[in-house]
RNA sequence: GCCCUCGUGGCGAAAUGGCAGACGCGCAUGCUUUAGGAGCAUGUCUUCGCAAGAAGAUAGAGGUUCAACUCCUCUCGAGGGCACCA
């Protein structure tokens, strides 16, 4: 009785000791580097790459996390599978988001960076994804940075990177200007200020001139739709007409109203008669030329006809004016007096911000000779260390203050020349940062921002996977900076990412998480408790990862539990049992297709159910523990391996193939098959030889069908529905 | 206004033309434990019924089909993208 106690009590208290093995294993992959990947030698390449977090806090978030497991799963399962797995990660800290907040909080943004930095990889290294950690980067290392510019400069040197003046997004409490992507209803997409209109003389990348292609390739990905289409949105492709109104051109995707046009407006900053009269080509007719509030300035040509008739807004604008009503209808033989022509709502991509923290633009403008690129062997153009590094507007960097940086030579005259001194968007450093990691410490890295072998090897990346929250900003330029080096002869491919997976966004109680909510999930503090397996495992079942999840602190115990349930039945004795067999067909059949089609939450719900046959049996044998503990790797790596050298394994768990069902024992096990009457669930009967003389003879389906006359439509393992007539 | 996605128990969800609610959380009852936790067993969509059972149920209404959460049409609701874009 004692005896049974004392071992009751240490059964029950034979927990899963997760902080003890996780950094044991930890330890000794790191040592083995097990995640290495050996990109040379490589034979069936596959690139893994999931969205690099920016430090803009203190701390790695638990979205970046959900992400990066999502991600990591994958990974996994097709290094099983037989493929070279390459799974970087790196930090995207250069750049506002990270300057913001180091300002915030008075600290240099340089010490902010090295302080995040060491923060954030040890937390990398503690979530248990499959790093290669030879090959991290952060876009503010010199040896990066240098090669965004050396980018910059090619896109120049090509015609794609041009210095026009134009009104421009202003963020006054950023204090520089912002792509139009990153202006988010009218407010800065970093702070949220409102923005104002400025004129001010910038540099551009001339992304409108591949808008077709952006537009046409979309076709050509296999990524979700509404990302898709968001992009197909924001390049806002519009098919019409050039007319001509005397001396103004108009743009209209109606030339067929042209007849009932009666007046033309200019974008203006105010309702106004100009006091001009030009003729309607259509009719012959006078009608004057107005301006209008309505009229945007840099779309189709900046003028339209107005024609009340066909268009509420002109109505309204006629009424409210006074202007002449023409009834009509559209008729298509007006087109012959127009040109066809097409428009994008799609703008050229600013690339200036007058802001300390970025890589400087790498050009001089000499007095003499104008603009010219800092010679690549100059490269980079060190961004210097200033203790005046806030930004203090009126469309001049911190830089500008600094005469040691920017006075320099004329690289064409030698003569005195200035350097500029803006640096470049952040969204230019995420861009490229993909090409740049499976070249990290190759043979040419140093000449070259990558190997071309080893770009042509491993590119375009196989997955990637992000926030949807980047349609428009990140998945958009780096769809173009790919096309326009793919033209500049860099890279073999046009597109750089062939299938995009969007995951959802994780909110905490039903809430998005929020500093001043006080609801933000410190990763580490769940890792601590419970194990970085259990917290996988926990998000990955919250639902499908597309969709997100809600944190829920119950939820995670629950999986903990799981955890600890595993590890135990481990121990059971060694048992034989034809269920487990079937069981365990089906379920290598299972979890593989679910892991594929990443429905990780259905894959966890089949191991559990799979677990709760084996603690019902009560003994399992050594080989069917070992694959249990091989299916597990890719969803609780530490846990798995733990499990595996359980078994006297001496090699990692990880390095197994994942294994093979046979489809004749993994089909789905009824045993019974439905009965329906008219289509309704009325009974059940074992499956097998003459099922449908059997089902006739059970009592409730006699019941139901009496003495009519039926059909019956028999779907082999699944159902008999017998249709009584009349119906 | 245009476009996209979605709507299933108390909760997260599963089933994508073939037995609606798998799996988990929570809850209830019992067993076990010095106690707490953990563990084990059973139950848990709604209504009627002691039960066996019956009827109903996937936002709402219609349709296609032997059969609809799943496909089609409309309505309502939620989320997202674009937008005085001519």
């Amino acid at each position: 009785m004692c005896v049974e106690r004392v071992y009751n009590w240490f059964m029950s208290e034979a927990k899963y000791a997760h902080r003890e093995i996780e950094s044991k294993w930890l330890k000794k992959w790191e040592d083995e580097e097990l995640n290495k990947t050996d990109l040379l030698g490589a034979k069936r390449p596959f690139y893994n790459l999931m969205m690099f977090p920016y430090p803009s806090a203190e701390g790695l978030h638990v979205g970046n996390m959900y992400a990066f497991t999502a991600a990591d799963i994958y990974g996994r399962f097709k290094r099983m599978q037989g493929f070279d797995v390459f799974e970087p990660i790196g930090l995207d800290g250069f750049g506002i988001h990270s300057e913001n907040y180091a300002l915030k909080i008075g600290r240099h943004p340089k010490e902010h960076a090295q302080i995040t930095q060491e923060n954030f990889y040890k937390q990398l290294h503690q979530v248990g994804n499959m790093f290669d950690w030879s090959k991290t980067l952060e876009t503010y290392d010199p040896e990066y940075y240098k090669w965004t510019q050396w980018i910059f400069i090619q896109m120049y040197k090509a015609g794609l990177a041009y210095r026009a003046k134009s009104e421009v997004n202003w963020c006054p409490h950023c204090k520089t200007v912002l792509a139009d992507e990153q202006v988010i209803d009218g407010k800065c997409e970093r702070c949220k200020s409102e923005m104002v209109r400025k004129e001010l003389e910038q540099w551009f990348f001339r992304i409108t001139k591949y808008a077709q292609r952006l537009l046409d390739n979309l076709d050509k990905l296999d990524w979700v739709q509404n990302i898709k289409t968001s992009q197909k949105n924001w390049i806002g492709r519009s098919e019409g007409m050039k007319l001509k109104f005397g001396k103004y051109e108009v743009f209209t995707t109606r030339p067929d109203t042209l007849h009932g046009a009666t007046f033309l407006a200019l974008a203006g900053k105010k309702d106004r008669f100009t006091g001009e009269m030009v003729i309607n080509p259509a009719t012959g007719k006078e009608i004057p030329v107005w301006e209008a509030v309505y009229v945007v300035a840099d779309y189709g040509t900046g003028v339209i006809m107005g024609v009340p008739a066909h268009d509420e807004r002109d109505m309204v604008f006629a009424k409210k004016h006074g202007i002449e009503v023409v009834e009509m209808e559209p008729d298509k033989s007006m087109e012959k007096y127009g040109e066809k022509t097409t428009h994008y709502h799609l703008r050229d991509w600013l690339i200036s911000r007058q802001r300390y923290w970025g890589p400087p633009i790498p050009m001089i403008n000499c007095p003499k000779c104008g603009w010219q690129p800092v010679p690549e062997k100059d490269l980079p153009v060190l961004l210097p260390d200033i203790s005046d590094y806030q930004p203090e507007g009126e469309g001049k960097g911190p830089l500008a203050k600094h005469p040691e940086f920017y006075k320099t030579a004329c690289p064409v005259c030698g003569g005195n020349a200035e350097r500029e001194t803006d640096v470049s968007d952040t969204f230019l450093d995420s861009a490229w940062y993909f090409l740049r990691y499976p070249s990290i410490r190759s043979a040419h890295s140093g000449q070259l921002p990558f190997d071309s072998e080893i770009t042509k090897k491993w590119m375009p990346v196989h997955m990637y996977t992000g926030g949807a929250e980047h349609a428009n900003l990140h998945l958009l330029y780096t769809r173009f900076l790919t096309m326009a080096l793919h033209d500049l002869g860099y890279v073999p491919f046009e597109e750089p990412f062939k299938r995009f997976f969007a995951h959802g966004m994780i909110v905490k109680d039903g809430a998005k998480m929020s500093k001043s909510k006080g609801n933000v999930v410190n990763p580490d503090d769940y890792i601590a408790k419970y194990g970085a397996d259990a917290l996988r495992l926990y998000f990955m079942f919250l639902g499908p990862i597309d969709q997100g999840g809600d944190f829920r602190d119950a939820g995670m115990e629950g999986m903990a539990r799981f955890v600890n349930r595993v590890y135990r039945l481990f121990d059971l004795p060694e048992a034989k049992s034809e269920d487990i067999v079937k069981a365990e067909q089906r379920l290598i059949k299972k979890v593989g297709e679910d892991i594929e089609r990443r429905h990780y939450n259905t894959a966890i719900a089949a191991m559990m159910e799979y677990i709760n046959l084996i603690n019902g049996i009560g003994g399992w044998t050594k080989e069917q523990k070992g694959i249990l503990a091989i299916m597990l790797a890719p969803l609780a790596p530490f846990l798995a391996e733990e499990l595996w050298f359980k078994l006297a394994h001496k090699d990692s768990v990880h390095l197994q193939a994942w294994p093979k069902y046979d489809p004749g024992l993994a089909v789905q096990e009824r045993g019974v098959i439905a009965i329906q009457v008219n289509g309704k669930m009325r009974d059940r009967v074992e499956d097998g030889p003459d099922v449908e003389q059997r089902a006739l003879q059970s009592d409730k389906i006699k019941k139901f069908i009496g003495g009519a006359k039926y059909r019956t439509i028999f779907v082999p393992g699944k159902v008999i529905n017998f249709v009584l007539n009349g119906k």
